[in-house]
DNA sequence: AGCTCATGCAAATGAGTC
DNA sequence: GACTCATTTGCATGAGCT
């Protein structure tokens, strides 16, 4: 404690961080965690030197793993409109402090290559001194006991980095998301799953109306990967066509402490959803206009069946418990720099494009003549098609992919250069039996030509 | 009929490699 | 820089419910 106040007597803001999160303790009858806070902060305040500018978290191994993936997510970030405090940290073990701009990086939008793509929405504005005071709520703060029954493990914390927001300024957030009180969700207002509805491009080929002789055949031995295993979805996760271990099927006997702790929440949150009105689509909602990273309802709806792997439902659970924590106690939000996502500026996953019936068919027809365009003809496809030349690209690896997959292991002549067919394979996009085509000579494009 | 949820498929992404 | 591979996650849609 005596190393706390050390570190607070440098760092001035962070006694009105401390006294916010006392009163706010007191004011929710968390005498225990006020204890616990007080320990702790006695504890590991003394394992960092001074953190002026950056905040930083710790992450176990296990839950650094979920994250070790995506580099967007910073695990640590300080605030860009606050005036400058220091953060205290909260949590031990290893540190890993993400050099500042992280919040930069805050992303313009994904560059496309040659391609300019308008900026996304602002996350992040200027709003001059905020009185909200970047701190790192200790572990125990963020699955509150209270409503929660569930208390993280040590093995999957949360992201510890959160503003305490006193309730009466809620009402000074600039820019209409930030800090806003969780509202729910109207009913009159559409739900986030019903924006699949008219304007979506059509459905992609269905192997009825793909050309006859646009049908492959099928492997012999169609690996395991082509088919879910499991039709009743309780073993493999739908979306999930290789190997990829789920929670849901992993047997009990095997669970970690971890896994079940987040078998747990999941279970939990459901409930507390259901119990707050929200349907999975009205959660997903509610993420993105909070600012944090969002997820559409069938990610929802595959966490909460835990048909994610353990490392992916790591992290959507870190953002789930803070969405519920604030759902529950909208008087008092936990916000990282107004609404940041704990796991760093919401995601700017670019919004994924579905093909109409004639671009795949056009694409698959160029897959036949040659699976692996390059960038010239990749350019031309694209034009041809209205689609961006990454796009394409990407469209081209993943058919590869699927290929790759759907037809068994290809040998001498590689995926790239389709062997001569055995009956049945993709039907729906799979182009028809290209001669085998050694040394896979690429073709010009006026071969290409259609 | 309209809503919610579950799930197949595949686009997008990240790590590792060449 | 572009590929492969593994993985994540969104769109579309069907099932079930009210």
């Amino acid at each position: 404690m005596a190393a706390g106040h050390t570190l607070l007597s440098e760092m001035n803001t962070d006694k009105q961080a401390l006294t916010n999160i006392f009163q706010f303790l007191k004011h929710q009858n968390l005498k225990e965690t006020e204890e616990a806070l007080k320990k702790e902060l006695g504890i590991h305040v003394t394992t960092v030197s001074a953190v002026p500018t950056s905040s930083s978290c710790s992450q176990p191994e296990e839950v650094a793993d979920s994250y070790s993936k995506d580099t967007t997510h910073p695990r640590s970030y300080s605030t860009a409109s606050a005036p400058v405090n220091a953060t205290i940290l909260v949590d031990d073990e290893e540190e890993d402090i993400e050099p500042e701009e992280e919040e930069e990086e805050e992303e313009g939008p994904r560059s496309w290559p040659g391609v300019a793509r308008s900026p996304g929405p602002v996350q992040q504005q200027s709003f001059g001194p905020k009185p909200v005071i970047p701190f790192q709520v200790p572990s125990m703060l963020t699955s509150p006991p209270g409503p929660l029954l569930y208390k993280p493990p040590a093995s999957f914390p949360m992201p510890t980095i959160f503003t305490l927001v006193p309730p009466g300024l809620l009402a000074h957030s600039p820019n209409g998301l930030i800090n806003r009180p969780l509202s729910f969700p109207s009913r009159s207002s559409p739900p986030l799953m019903s924006t699949a509805s008219g304007l979506q491009s059509p459905p992609a080929l269905s192997p009825l109306t793909a050309p006859p002789s646009a049908i492959l055949s099928k492997p012999i031995n169609t690996g395991p990967t082509t088919t879910p295993a499991n039709m009743n979805g309780t073993l493999l996760s739908p979306g999930t066509q290789k190997n990829t271990i789920t929670l849901a099927s992993i047997p009990d006997e095997e669970l970690t402490p971890a896994h079940h702790e987040l078998k747990a929440f999941a279970e939990e949150f459901k409930t507390k959803r259901i119990q707050l009105g929200y349907t999975q689509g009205a959660v997903g909602q509610s993420l993105a206009d909070k600012g944090y990273s969002n997820f559409a309802q069938s990610t929802i709806s595959r966490f909460e069946q835990m048909q994610l792997s353990p490392s992916n439902a790591a992290t959507i659970m870190t953002v789930l418990k803070r969405w519920l924590y604030e759902a529950e106690n909208p008087d008092m939000v936990l916000s990282g720099e107004g609404q940041v996502d704990p796991l760093g500026p919401p995601r700017k996953r670019k919004k994924r494009v579905v093909y109409t019936p004639h671009a795949l068919s056009i694409l698959n027809k160029y897959f036949l003549k040659e699976p692996r365009p390059n960038r010239q003809i990749i350019e031309m496809v694209a034009e041809e098609l209205d689609l961006l030349p990454e796009e394409v690209r990407v469209w081209f690896c993943n058919k590869r992919q699927k290929y790759k997959t759907s037809n068994g292991e290809v040998e001498e002549t590689g995926p790239d250069c389709p062997s001569p067919f055995s009956p049945q394979s993709d039907v729906t996009t799979s182009p028809p039996p290209a001669p085998v085509q050694k040394n896979c000579t690429k073709f010009t494009i006026e071969e290409l030509i259609i």
